[in-house]
DNA sequence: TTTTGGCAATTTGTATACAAATTGTATTCA
DNA sequence: TGAATACAATTTGTATACAAATTGCCAAAA
């Protein structure tokens, strides 16, 4: 196989998902995709399970594979774990990076800096993704890798309308200063100002989330948390 | 299908490895399991990448699934993510737990006190095992959840030799004593106690780690590392 | 009109045959 | 003797046919 099909799948997917042109809770189809990528469904069912256990997906017994939802109740365990591993992740990184990973970094940052000045908000919401998932790269620990990628996809998700407002204004500059401060103190390595600048800049974040209006599909969702009971 | 088989491959994997029944790196053989369980590759095959993904097992490109390595590497991580998470996920528990769950869990100690009882390491360590999970889930966070569960694993395997050892004396019952304190903080829902004893408790473990002699499959993947370079 | 039961259609799950990749072995040549 | 290479054997990955489960639809009965 010359390129990796199955690469390209898992990709798309997690692009479609972080980007919320798939909505949370709607369904995939096996025998589309697997037509659209060219793949039969042998593999294709590989990648659904890869990705519904890193958190992009979920799936149950004899139901379709669905991207994974987005609710009150994860809303409310989100806000719980967030500001830890975010600190833990940073410090770390500013314990653990190589001076290989702080040049990545800052063309990392670079990039989100362009996307920041274009209109797109769907590339300033990804290379914000990138820019934390490379922190937790340089954080070098296999144990809160998992926690940290799944706080960081719905926080992408939750974060994507603050993205897509226009102008690269006072908040968002905000933003990319707290990563440039970051760069600095993980390549000073100095743990307890990176574990503070990770609170500093979850701060920020949280002020988001009152500020802006939730996506429409977590609306939809939350519809049945509040007439409903959660299980 | 009467019996879920993969339910039971599954959980016979998870057995295996934690018992350290299957050493660290053994490599896995489809054909022969799927002759054991009487299943074909295509769903042996699904349990294999589940298994991969919450860290029991660990998978590369066209090379046979093996059980989840434990280096020099690992303990380091292990070490510098344990007691955050632990004791995250014990406050939790404190602050979300349900009557039903604090019911199960003094059952769960009931029994993990007759396995202490008994002569067999195996049953202890994995009564401890189920001990500390069922407090992940009433902590309730599906953010903490992967990076609890990766640690737990690695711990079990880790205490295997501490558990073998002959008779209830000082330091298990010491855990255990712990076990039951940590019930009454969480049925409290005395949340700051909750983390308290969880960092007590790691620390009794920490202890141990110096004590006993780390398993012979360490001994073995600890050589690469002193001599050689982690990538 | 609403509810219930059963049948058809669709979708998910498993088995198996085949393709591709890797590993081990033997043979040749330096 | 040792290294390199080609070939065979084994193992992993994919496609597809078939089995099992679920869903949607329609008709019959309350």
């Amino acid at each position: 196989m010359v390129i990796d099909k199955k690469q390209l799948l898992s990709e798309a997917i997690q692009h479609n998902v972080l980007t919320l042109q798939w909505a949370p809770g709607q369904d995939l189809d096996e025998s589309s995709l697997s037509l659209q990528f060219g793949l039969s469904r042998t593999p294709l069912r590989e990648v659904f399970r890869d990705l519904a256990g890193q958190g992009f997906l979920s799936q149950k017994q004899h139901r379709n594979t669905r991207v994974a939802e987005l609710s009150h109740q994860t809303l409310r365990e989100f806000f719980q774990a967030a500001p830890m591993i975010y600190s833990a992740i940073m410090r770390l990184a500013a314990e653990n990076r190589t001076t290989a990973q702080v040049e990545q970094l800052e063309i990392i940052q670079d990039e989100f800096e362009q996307a920041l000045a274009s209109e797109d908000g769907q590339a300033r919401s990804l290379a914000n993704h990138r820019f934390h998932r490379h922190t937790a790269l340089m954080a070098n620990n296999r144990y809160l890798l998992p926690s940290f990628e799944r706080l960081l996809i719905d926080h992408t998700r939750i974060g994507q309308t603050f993205f897509r407002t226009a102008g690269p204004d006072q908040p968002m500059s905000e933003a990319s200063d707290h990563h440039r401060r970051m760069i600095a103190a993980i390549s000073a390595g100095d743990v307890a100002r990176a574990g503070d600048l990770a609170i500093e800049h979850w701060n920020l974040s949280r002020a988001q989330f009152a500020q802006f209006v939730m996506p429409q599909s977590l609306d939809a969702n939350l519809g049945q948390w509040i007439q409903g009971e959660p299980s």
